[in-house]
DNA sequence: TTTGGCATACGAAATAATTCGTATGAAACT
DNA sequence: AGTTTCATACGAATTATTTCGTATGCCAAA
């Protein structure tokens, strides 16, 4: 097993932001869109991305004369690692103490609080269709 | 206007947690709580108490042999800074996807679950006195 | 072929966070 | 009083991250 990437640091985490929307890419395209955002030199956003190759978080073609970045590392698991991690460190672990938080002060469109109902029914579906018949993954929902 | 302090490191954090727990206490006390969950010299403790001290994140009283440090800012408005950040950093500022990453690929309970139903009906309820009767601050909820 | 532009590689400075050794002094104990 | 104990202060090394200047080389246009 080679050893799971690194937690990115928030530098890090721009450059995949880049790449999780735009799909494989050069150090140029990245650098561009960074730029909208705040100002960053280009050798700057070069050095990170070389790091990042070293760290495994990124894997590059470098056939042609300007490499091709592509991120190693999907949205979702990266997301999930990062949460596990901020959650330990900010509300002990606990995932409701978060989510309160999240809701709690905070203004929350209906549209959203709907879909965050909805969340909930499918969990509570899962978690009884887990307890009643574990085998019965692809049955039809509707 | 003094200005904030500013958002705390991972071990100033743990330091908080303790403060926020404990109540004011010793460098000593501190240490020792820190002490159980990993290996950490006193001094380390000490040094970066004072540099939150010079932060702002911490108050303390010198008048005895042993300094007694408190906690200058709350729980809540810390744990509020911090998510803040991190779902701009993580999830582009949606506090729906980070709930929905928060909820989804884990295992929440279902009394977690029904908690958290009692939020959303408690924001739904008071969105809607909120456009409808904006003064109504402490009517009976019952 | 020569030159200009653009790409990578590399070294190193600047900043921040963490760590700890050692100096210093006050209080307590003998 | 002399010695031990324990607390703070301070300087400095270590590590990680971010930043960017400069060297080098390829490719294409003149």
């Amino acid at each position: 097993m080679p050893k799971a990437p690194p937690k990115p640091t928030d530098s890090e985490l721009e450059i995949l932001h880049v790449l999780w929307q735009h799909g494989p890419t050069t150090v140029r395209t990245v650098n561009e869109q960074l730029s909208q955002h705040r100002e960053v030199g280009y050798t700057t956003t070069l050095k990170i991305m070389q790091l990042m190759l070293e760290k495994g978080l990124v894997q590059r073609d470098d056939e042609g004369r300007s490499h091709i970045y592509r991120a190693a590392v999907r949205e979702q698991d990266t997301q999930g690692l990062l949460l596990d991690k901020f959650v330990a460190a900010t509300f002990g672990g606990s995932a409701l103490k978060l989510v309160m938080q999240a809701l709690g002060n905070r203004h929350t469109s209906a549209d959203e609080l709907a879909q965050i109902r909805r969340l909930l029914n499918d969990i509570e579906i899962q978690n009884a269709n887990q307890s009643t018949s574990p085998a019965d993954d692809d049955a039809p929902v509707a």
